[in-house]
DNA sequence: TGTACATCAGTGAACGCGCGTTCACTGATGTAC
DNA sequence: TGTACATCAGTGAACGCGCGTTCACTGATGTAC
């Protein structure tokens, strides 16, 4: 009986670290990456305490990796919802937008750990850093191109698209921290419609 | 002699509430409030480490009075800078959007302490939530002008000024928490002059 | 195909830490008469 | 002006907690011959 319930309870786990970034994942909804504790996570995957360490050095590089995650997700996110967008690219980064402060808004805690300074420096730990280069280009280009779609000066586009991203951010920022304080009486997405198109100029 | 060194040492410190602000409002400058522990301030105030609840019922307690201090001291400098800045509207939120960031920059800490969510919800400190909707109501009330200076649709001014605050507070967040991925090769108050165009139309 | 051995991925006990908070207490202060 | 007494603002010991991490260890797995 290899699957009988004693059976499952290997000396080998088999999976462990998968396991436990997923239980972290998970734990995360609900608490703020401070408060996640390896040893609460190992009890949560059936192990001892100290397992952990056979995977991940430190706390930390677990938590990295819970970030790694939460930007492949947010990446993939963003990619598939300007993929159906149409060409306008105005409608583009409403989508988008409407797509990062979406996650945002569902993974309060994800979100800081990921644009957070826990993890910082990023170097550290480099395939995580590589996400982050990625999802900032991303969503560079795709505000570059928005941005681009007004008639402006080409040296300032960086700074254009840093702002753009900065009102973004900060609408996720100000609706999942103070959310009694700004977010009475507000309709989100007529929000996001009028941020998008006022940071486009 | 009532001011040697043994009789500074008095059973009754006398100033106990101020000081612990004081001693809190310098630690946060190095560390996260998350961080701050009661007993850590009761030391560093000469005070044994349960005599703080004497004066704050428990640890938010404390950490809400650092906050309020924090608010009082930004709409002063806020109105300081508006008050000195030339009439110009866009002059005027340029200022104060480098005074807010400023802030930001000087005490993140402290500013993620209040714009942050570990004293929501709020009625559980009257005083705070009377500083906070206060410093709404100045930043608001500026931006609306700012805003209006363009020609508006009245309707959507709380909309607008909601994009601007969005805008100012996400360069804030980014530049604190992300500089690495942020702040690179941009001149910050370039930046702020090009953001602030922006977000007033 | 069988066996010796290296390596891998677990275990459990322990160290050392600091924290928030409660409790019964006491020394100092201020006030009513 | 002196005194009794209430109240205020401290003290020190203790409770109970959970944490990250290290250590010497052992059971399971995979591989070379």
């Amino acid at each position: 009986m290899p699957n009988s319930p004693a059976a499952t309870h290997r000396y080998h786990h088999g999976n462990l670290r998968e396991v436990l970034i997923d239980s972290a994942a998970q734990a995360i909804v609900s608490q703020a990456a401070e408060e996640l504790s390896l040893r609460a996570l190992a009890r949560a995957a059936g192990v001892s305490q100290t397992a952990p360490y056979r995977h991940f050095s430190d706390r930390n590089e677990l938590l990295s990796a819970v970030s790694e995650r939460g930007y492949i997700q947010l990446i993939d996110r963003l990619t598939a919802t300007i993929a159906i967008a149409s060409d306008d690219p105005e409608h583009q980064v409403k989508a988008a937008a409407q797509c990062y402060i979406g996650f945002a808004i569902e993974n309060p805690s994800l979100f800081k750990l990921m644009f957070g300074p826990l993890l910082q420096p990023t170097n550290q730990f480099p395939t995580l850093h590589e996400k982050i280069r990625a999802c900032n280009k991303l969503v560079q280009s795709m505000l570059a191109q928005g941005v681009q779609s007004g008639s402006i000066i080409r040296e300032d586009l960086r700074y254009l698209t840093n702002t753009a991203w900065a009102g973004i951010h900060g609408l996720a920022t100000l609706v999942i921290d103070m959310p009694e304080v700004f977010e009475r009486h507000i309709d989100m997405e007529r929000q996001i419609e009028i941020s998008v198109r006022t940071l486009l100029t």
